[in-house]
RNA sequence: GGAGAGAUGGCAGAGUGGUCGAAUGCGGCGGUCUCGAAAACCGUUGUCCGUCGUAAGAUGGACCGGGGGUUCGAAUCCCCCUCUCUCCGCCA
């Protein structure tokens, strides 16, 4: 959620960054401003009206005190006429906030300055690639078909137990996945990210500090019961960990990291490009979290970024970083960087890792501030980034890897899967 | 699922109708003392929204889990909701 005070003073800059998303925020930010100043004239008269009840009440409790009765009884009159009309106000007041509130929430974060404008995916601009394509032989498989070969992960018994989308991890498979888990959380651990387990079920308001409420229920599992919703990413609850809370600047940067299994919905998502792992509705994922002093999150930004890609390296898969153009960025996004690995029998690039600043946009609506000194507190910048998710790792791992003889694992993963080949 | 208790400032914890944004203690910050530190002592210490001001600040309002009600006046009385804790039941 942008910050009030940001459109009233720069109204022009708002409407024209958003532009760069392709959003035209002309008549939403007028609304806003307007709003704005309803709501502080409303807020001006109620004030006053409060003062002078105040006072009028503060008499009385004098004049009861001295016997004087009679005169009490004619400041009542006048506290009554001032009742009804705080009363009006402040549901005037209410009326114009919650308006301007649903305006407010509909609007996009702006893109950061250096962000390009484009219409989607195709205007993102590649800033690096790295690692060797692999040329596959001419009966290489794509990975759905080696999980199968290998016996590693059954999708129709998932179809068969819960639906599609849901698959079961067999043996070398299952253990593939642990391991990459672990290879995960040690390496950000050791990069000084402190490790969290969070609930994998958020209740409403948890949902709504991160953003997905109001607007993207269908896109979450949801339990009527308990009314809780099954998180889509575990920045859903490491985040809200956060809400309300005033930090000193000593504590910055904050620095977590999570695994959790991640559930979406997706709905509409059926079709192509989602065979195999490539898109499912339950997965697992480790996540980083940072929040910093607003002026060191583009350096973090880069940081994190640099930190997937020495993940990638260590895996040895061939990945290209790309920045997001402003048509191709999320909601609630100032700069994105999307990281994507080559999967060689697919001959397609999959993304596995989306690195964000969100500068203010997420902590002005989790109330997360930071205080330096005596200072007023003032919002904190938030970031996050997959470090990674699994199935399009596993995807491109199967792919890339596969041999007459069996699939090979990286060497820095042996350690962890106790096996250096799937045959 | 059944029964009971509770929700107050960073924390602990008083406060049952007006002088309460709220005692006291702890913590935090500043100072005195000290070569320095500890102890002791003194002072200070919440958030949000307005108005005036370049600012420092001054000032109005709101906030004692959330919402509604009674009253001239509510942390305090009444109603509803949410959450937490304890005991029982069930259970990894």
């Amino acid at each position: 959620m942008l910050q009030i005070s940001t459109i009233r003073e720069n109204p022009h800059e708002v409407i024209n960054r958003l532009a760069i998303k392709n959003f035209d925020a002309n008549e939403l930010v007028k609304k806003v401003i307007s709003l704005d100043a309803q709501r502080r004239e409303t807020q001006k008269k109620l004030d006053d009206n409060l003062a002078e009840a105040n006072s009028i009440a503060k008499e009385i409790g004098v004049l009861f005190k001295n016997g004087k009765s009679a005169e009490a009884n004619a400041l009542k009159e006048r506290s009554a006429e001032l009742k009804t009309a705080s009363k009006e106000l402040s549901e005037l007041l209410q009326q114009i906030e919650n308006e301007q509130y649903n305006v407010l929430v509909l609007l996009p974060n702006l893109p950061h300055p250096s962000i390009p404008k484009g219409k989607g995916a195709d205007d993102n601009i590649v800033v690096a690639e790295e690692g060797v394509i692999p040329v596959l032989g001419e009966n290489s498989l794509p990975h759905w078909d080696l999980a199968t070969k290998y016996d590693i992960i059954d999708f129709e018994t998932g179809v068969k137990i819960t639906g599609s989308g849901f698959p079961v991890y067999k043996g070398k498979g299952a253990r593939l996945q642990r391991a990459l888990i672990n290879f995960f959380l040690d390496n950000a651990v050791a990069n000084g990210y402190v490790e969290v387990q969070p609930p994998f079920l958020v209740n409403e308001n948890s949902a709504f500090g991160t953003g997905q409420l109001p607007d993207k229920e269908g896109q979450m599992y949801y339990i009527v019961e308990d009314n809780l919703y099954l998180i889509p990413t575990s920045e859903v609850p490491v985040t809200n960990i956060y809400r309300d809370i005033i930090l000193k600047a000593e504590q910055l940067p904050v620095k977590n990291t999570a695994y959790s299994a991640c559930f979406r919905r997706e709905a509409g998502s059926y079709g192509k490009d989602v065979r195999g792992l490539n898109r499912l509705h339950q997965f697992d994922k480790v996540e980083i979290v940072q929040i910093t002093h607003p002026d060191k999150s583009y350096e973090t930004l880069e940081e994190m970024k640099d930190y997937v890609c020495g993940l990638l390296r260590k895996l040895e898969l061939p990945f290209r970083v790309v920045k997001l153009c402003g048509g191709d960025m999320s909601f609630a996004s100032a700069f994105t960087y999307d990281l994507e690995v080559y999967a060689a029998a697919q001959q397609k690039w999959l993304e596995v890792s989306s690195v964000t600043n969100f500068e203010t946009f997420q902590s002005n609506r989790l109330k997360l501030r930071f205080r330096e000194g005596n200072g007023k507190p003032q919002p904190v910048h938030t970031l996050n980034g997959s470090a990674l998710a699994l199935p399009r790792i596993v995807a491109a791992l199967l792919e890339n890897n596969q041999t007459p003889v069996g699939i090979k694992i990286p060497k820095a993963l042996v350690e962890y899967t106790g096996f250096e080949i799937i045959n």
